[in-house]
DNA sequence: TCAAAAGTGTTAGGCTTACACCCATGC
DNA sequence: GCATGGGTGTAAGCCTAACACTTTTGA
């Protein structure tokens, strides 16, 4: 049996940075598209499984690790690529932007956060997998916890919802934001206080799941 | 560049029967699996789109035409299939229960209709396949018009009601489901009744967009 | 006239939304 | 003592869910 096409992986990484929903481009270093930004991604290897790629790839493209991992959708219109039949299996990856130590591989030569309303001009159909990755997020936080998955292991309820408002992009009300978070059943107390300023500290909450990404209702 | 994977589709085709909700799986005529039941699906050309290439699997297989067809998911893992790397790209399509005309091609030696609940041991992964299938429909159930692709052009209220439970293995309060369904404001009368049997006649809707898939609130 | 499915409103309770002031801290 | 963000409750309106009888037809 003779294969019918390359497999790869892209992966579109969200972080919230000053109140605001970015993605990680890479500046790519080989043709096609050299010098155009791009999604992390490349080839699966033989005996490797979709997402275990996707991880390899982002780990190695921007050296960040541990962040949620979905599969979004596959894109392969057959001139999708310039060198072939290249199918690729989309993901999206979240990261609180604490853990951000970004450094660009030999596949690229620059990596780089954009916010996702002001991107510039990307490789091959990326585009249209931004625009899909972002609505899926923007749908899911609606009936998930996935926003947790943006977060340090500790928060405030204020972080939860600077959170909650750069993705949605509108205000929400600070009382019943609580009501409807801590409604979840999803958080507990760690005890411990934020002192960050000339302000009253801010208790601290984990998820009683940590990893896990709950449905709501 | 050569190429590292086969790339297949895999389609999950329901309709709803007598108050049930059913998948169409064909037996597969050759080897791997041979004998085995397994989901309608071939392999991608060159040059052919991956929806594309699900139609016509579908078609060729079954002899269905006209169904609504969304990607589902994307399987890879490395051992899936004993050929070799096979990564498929799984579909659902949904088709009125009066277009049935199910018919086996060469590469089935039989196709057949089995609830949902009740169905046989399958080839491959494609257990994991119909589990996913049926767990996005039933989700989608509930904030979309999907439902509508399962019926006629024109059909009762009575009869969206009966998908609806067939879908979610719930009874519904026929008021209450009334008012939800035309709350969507995406049916309009068709002005025929239908007339079945000693009783009083249904009036008739169709969707006001028809092959439209509209996300509810 | 009987059997079978179509069609139709109201009420109670729960949930959602809008809204403003005091608290704890650092400087 | 003042500036800054943290923390808290209530009331109105809206939506949801429960519930039963009349209508139209074919046999």
């Amino acid at each position: 049996m003779t294969a019918n096409a390359q497999v790869s992986t892209d992966i579109v990484l969200f972080t919230v940075q000053t109140d605001s929903m970015k993605v990680l481009l890479v500046r790519r270093a080989a043709k096609p598209f050299k010098g155009v930004w791009a999604l992390p991604g490349g080839f699966v290897r033989q005996d490797e499984d979709l997402a275990d790629c996707a991880r390899r790839e982002l780990e190695e493209e921007t050296g960040v690790a541990g962040f949620y991992l979905e599969q979004l959708q596959t894109f392969g219109a057959p001139e999708r690529d310039p060198r072939g039949r290249v199918i690729t299996v989309a993901y999206y990856a979240l990261i609180p932007s604490g853990d951000l130590v970004i450094q660009a591989d030999s596949d690229a030569d620059a990596a780089a956060w954009f916010p996702v309303g002001d991107l510039p001009e990307l490789a091959f159909d990326h585009a249209e997998i931004v625009a899909s990755a972002v609505k899926r997020l923007r749908a899911k936080l609606g009936y998930s916890t996935i926003a947790f998955q943006l977060l340090d292991e500790q928060f405030t309820l204020s972080a939860v919802q600077q959170i909650y408002e750069a993705i949605t992009g509108s205000p929400a009300d600070k009382r019943n934001f609580r009501k409807l978070i801590l409604g979840f059943g999803e958080l507990e107390e760690t005890g411990e206080l934020s002192r960050d300023g000339a302000h009253r500290p801010a208790k601290l909450y984990r998820l009683i799941e940590p990893d896990k990404v709950t449905i709501i209702k």
